[in-house]
DNA sequence: TCTGGGGTCCTAGGACCC
DNA sequence: TCTGGGGTCCTAGGACCC
């Protein structure tokens, strides 16, 4: 059996854990850029809001009705997410966390030696007194019909957060109920095409020919068929499992023309993808950069450049990655057009053990590159000061819009909460 | 005025090999 | 009329996820 934990609103219900005056009241968190809509508390669900939905178009209607509205705050986020996990890694060791709010707790060691839904409310009941946050949990013989069971826990308060599907009946009778397109790993264009083909519930798709639908659609589907008919088949995602890529992009605050100001974002970017590598312990030898206009405007012409570069030598060095972006950026620039995004993907990593040798010239990062690397991570991370490099930067003019934001109550000793 | 960011996996098709 | 067969590897792009 699989149980799927998923925090309720979770970004919502961060910023709620900190304002007790908010209790009740609606509350949204805004994507970067403040955006789009991206978290809703239960009572800014019922004002009708959905998810994705550009923040210029409610906001009036939303604020007139007395909503409360934050811009993203990471730090807070990642730091409440690791509690949470932190908790369930304490409840079933083989967890396999899925994002920032979610995570699979692997039940088969336990065999029948629990009682589910014992456990269920256990782990819920921990988390929101130890920790804050309101989770719902599913639990079911594979991940897809957890990943089920979950949404039906959050959406039918009759539940009270916790739904258990064993008996094969009670399954056949609830996959009756939910439509494709709330399956997990059914999207839009799947839901279409299966539509298209008479099969509109999960239970009709569940009764398909897995091998025949594999191979008229693709293997995809053929495992989530298995799955509904309760035969695991989707694999752990094993926490450890090293990234493939790493990418950082951002919206402007305001559209750039100017080459300048890019190569300052584009480097910005570029400085902080190869923290991330550093962080990851790799190395990458692909990098790709690309800037783009905002396709939304359907008033200016329309530009997507992008363009990449193989290095050498596989590197995590700061200043070959921005370096190279640059080179980049040189030969996908554009004269004439208003830019609103930038991005940087690092891609082709090799761990650091374990290189490929290069016939000609260095094969690896110098020594004095590795240190000067590893002093301004320590500078960095512990903030002592902040160390950045010259094409970074300091104008910022492109930086992005957050101006609602909260305070970083757990990670920022001057912003920790006090009673009056 | 104003529309996020970061990932994974799969597939089709091209290049290349014998 | 008619132009092999079987493979591997790589890449771009699609679909999906949170």
């Amino acid at each position: 059996m699989y149980a799927l934990v998923d925090c309720n609103s979770f970004y919502a219900s961060c910023e709620k854990m900190f304002r007790p005056d908010l209790k009740n009241h609606p509350v949204i968190v805004l994507s970067n850029n403040d955006g789009c809509v991206i978290a809703r508390s239960p009572e800014a669900k019922k004002m009708g809001l959905s998810m994705g939905q550009p923040w210029y178009q409610v906001k009036k209607n939303y604020l007139d009705n007395g909503g409360i509205v934050f811009s993203s705050n990471y730090e807070l986020y990642a730091d409440i997410s690791n509690r949470v996990m932190n908790i369930l890694t304490e409840l079933c060791p083989e967890i396999d966390i899925y994002s920032i709010d979610e995570a699979f707790l692997n039940l088969h060691s336990y065999k029948n030696n629990i009682d589910l839904v014992q456990f269920a409310f256990d782990c819920k009941n921990r988390i929101r007194d130890w920790v804050g946050i309101p989770v719902s949990i599913g639990i079911a013989p594979t991940r897809t019909l957890a990943k089920l069971a979950n949404r039906v826990a959050k959406e039918d308060a009759r539940f009270d957060g916790a739904v258990i599907l064993e008996d094969k009946k009670m399954i056949c009778h609830f996959l009756e109920s939910v439509q494709i397109e709330k399956i997990w790993g059914i999207g839009k264009k799947m839901t279409d095409k299966l539509n298209s083909i008479g099969i509109r519930n999960a239970l009709q798709l569940s009764k398909a020919e897995p091998r025949l639908m594999g191979s008229n659609f693709n293997v995809l589907l053929e495992r989530t068929i298995r799955e509904l008919r309760g035969q695991p088949c989707i694999e752990t995602n094993n926490l450890s499992e090293p990234k493939k890529q790493i990418m950082v992009s951002r919206s402007f605050g305001k559209s750039i023309k100017s080459r300048e100001v890019l190569r300052e974002a584009v480097s910005f970017h570029a400085g902080r993808a190869a923290e991330k590598l550093r962080f990851e312990g790799q190395k990458c030898r692909l990098i790709t950069v690309f800037i783009r206009s905002n396709p939304f405007n359907k008033k200016i012409n329309q530009i997507y450049s992008s363009n990449f570069m193989e290095i050498a030598h596989a590197t995590s060095d700061s200043r070959i990655i921005i370096k190279t972006a640059n080179n980049i950026l040189q030969k996908i620039y554009r004269e004439g057009f208003e830019y609103s995004k930038a991005g940087i993907l690092l891609s082709n990593f090799t761990e650091k053990l374990g290189y490929q040798m290069t016939l000609f010239g260095k094969s690896f990062d110098s020594k004095e590159s590795e240190n000067l690397m590893r002093t301004v991570d320590y500078i960095n991370i512990r903030e002592i000061s902040y160390l950045f490099f010259g094409n970074q930067g300091y104008r910022n003019t492109w930086k992005m819009k957050r101006h609602i934001k909260s305070k970083r109550y757990t990670t920022k000793i001057e912003e920790i909460p006090l009673t009056k």
